[in-house]
DNA sequence: GGGTTATTACGACAGCGTGTAGTACACTGG
DNA sequence: CCAGTGTACTACACGCTGTCGTAATAACCC
């Protein structure tokens, strides 16, 4: 899970996890996430259709990768090595996304704040007003530490 | 100022725009929003300090290559060119967390929002601060509005 | 146990972004 | 018209990802 470690990329043009995933290894991570764990062989069938044939390698590489940067871990079990997330998608994404808004938050404060405000604001008042309510806890909050 | 179109990379070990920029194209950027405009020379010239000598070409490169992402505008003037940031630093800024932001909100719209909520409750005062302002802002704005 | 098959380890190379720089050409000033 | 200085173009390295091949190893069947 230590993405939130490394550096990784961004990419604006790509849809959801593939934005910070390469395409390859989001497919890698969709398919096992899908089965819980998978062995190279089940991720390799899964992938290699008609119109994309892949080396069985070029999937074990990928997985190992996976491994390396802490998406994935690797169990030996029996013959071949099992492959399972270190977390699920869900976990994961939530992690990103917090690892992400928190680094946003740290670095650029005020201008997080305000895009932030501006972006939700347009269509979903609802957070205003959790956000609101969190800054009110946070005040009362210190106010009774005072 | 597209960088909002491309791909770029964002590492959590890195301060400020470093996070987003490279090193040396941050120290560009920054030399340049310091004196508003500047030609090669005087960038090569703040940058080739005795701990760290740059060739003029590298700092010429990295300029032009600025330029072709949008961050800087390049105008003949005379003899050499003068470069002029597209943006200031605090709108750049400002973009550039607003395109990460309403990426994020897009694809991970539910994480994105609680852990945004969850990590403005953890933060410390100067920031809720700002966090209340943003919002008293927004909602002055709408109010006016209707 | 030997041969066959499934898996893995390791290494390679390409493409992209960034850091770094050299060379050759152009333009300004004198 | 020449010298300098600045510019364009090219190039190479490194890290990350996509892509494989080859060789080694482990499992399996007779």
């Amino acid at each position: 899970m230590d993405l939130n470690r490394y550096h990784f990329t961004f990419d604006p043009r790509k849809k959801g996890l593939r934005k910070i995933l390469g395409d390859l290894e989001a497919d890698v991570m969709e398919a096992i996430w899908a089965r819980g764990r998978a062995t190279v062989h089940d991720v390799h069938k899964s992938l290699d259709a008609a119109d994309r044939e892949l080396a069985y390698t070029t999937v074990m590489t990928v997985m190992s990768r996976l491994a390396d940067k802490g998406l994935l871990e690797k169990r030996k079990d029996g013959a071949a090595y099992v492959y399972v997330p270190a977390a699920s998608k869900e976990e994961f994404t939530r992690r990103t996304v917090g690892t992400v808004l928190s680094e946003l938050l740290d670095d650029f404060t005020a201008p997080a704040m305000s895009q932030f405000v501006d972006l939700v604001g347009e269509q979903d008042d609802a957070v205003i007003e959790a956000l609101a309510k969190a800054i009110e806890e946070k005040r009362r909050r210190v106010d009774s530490d005072v």
